[in-house]
DNA sequence: ATCAATAACAGTAATGATTACTGTTATCAA
DNA sequence: TTGATAACAGTAATCATTACTGTTATTGAT
């Protein structure tokens, strides 16, 4: 069986990730992490993301266009995107557990779980967008 | 500003996206518009399903990782994506149109749509998972 | 402490999905 | 009929991600 060993680029990563409000990209993990180790490389952080999400330490979220997201919160918990620059911001109330069940008499297979995302414009996208109209 | 012209190569591939019950790839649209157009290219396709989902005649579904879905059923519904094969099937029935209302107090932002997906493993894959698992 | 076995690394090449570019053809309003 | 331009086929480029390769670091067992 394969064991996992330690790396000093992997523990940087998920205390990036712990450590961390948003939910950052790969890309925004390498920027970020390359402060500490200069020479580490973009496919090392994708390796150490995807190790990390199979054993559940974090969550990979795969829906919106464009690059993955990653959250360090892997609770129960809903997301909204917004549609002007991208970014992932959490719904930490709005919870249906029983959704599932629900759903599985409709379902063609069996239902394991299920993403709920709000689309929008957030808050900072707003404010710069009214900025620009104001302005013109 | 910009008018639309006609097409005949728009109209085969919308005219094979409402004739057809699943969701298909733009790789898969391509396909099955060659039998047509042997010489259509796939930049035509993607052209083509990015107008026609701009104007509202068609759905892009972003959620699954891997490549888009396009569906022509433009009217309020969820969907379900197996874990094994990919396909994205419909939940027609279940509804939550008062989702974004009541999410909207805990929003970052304005919240204009919502998007459910469930996850699973649908029962053609269970069909060959079942007869694999028996065959050793 | 030393020593293989091998996981993880940095660096780079390859892949898959999608978009952009280019010169030519088809549509359509005047 | 014609001129403007949207759409085309074909191809090159881009972006996100994964795979490969030779080297380095970790670790369990001597």
């Amino acid at each position: 069986m394969k064991t996992i060993k330690y790396s000093k680029q992997r523990e940087a990563i998920r205390a990036f990730l712990c450590g961390n409000r948003s939910h950052p990209t790969a890309d925004e993990v390498y920027e970020a992490i390359r402060r500490q180790f200069p020479n580490i490389s973009l496919g090392t952080v994708y390796r150490n993301l995807n190790l990390l999400s199979e054993c559940g330490d974090i969550r990979k979220l795969s829906y919106t266009a464009g690059p993955d997201h990653f959250d360090y919160d892997t609770s129960d918990h809903y997301h909204f995107v917004c549609r002007d620059c991208g970014r992932v911001y959490d719904m930490p109330s709005i919870c249906l557990p029983e959704l599932n069940r629900e759903a599985g008499a409709e379902a063609p297979g069996v239902i394991d779980s299920h993403e709920l995302v709000f689309y929008g414009i957030c808050r900072d996208c707003l404010a710069k967008g009214e900025k620009k109209a104001s302005g013109e």
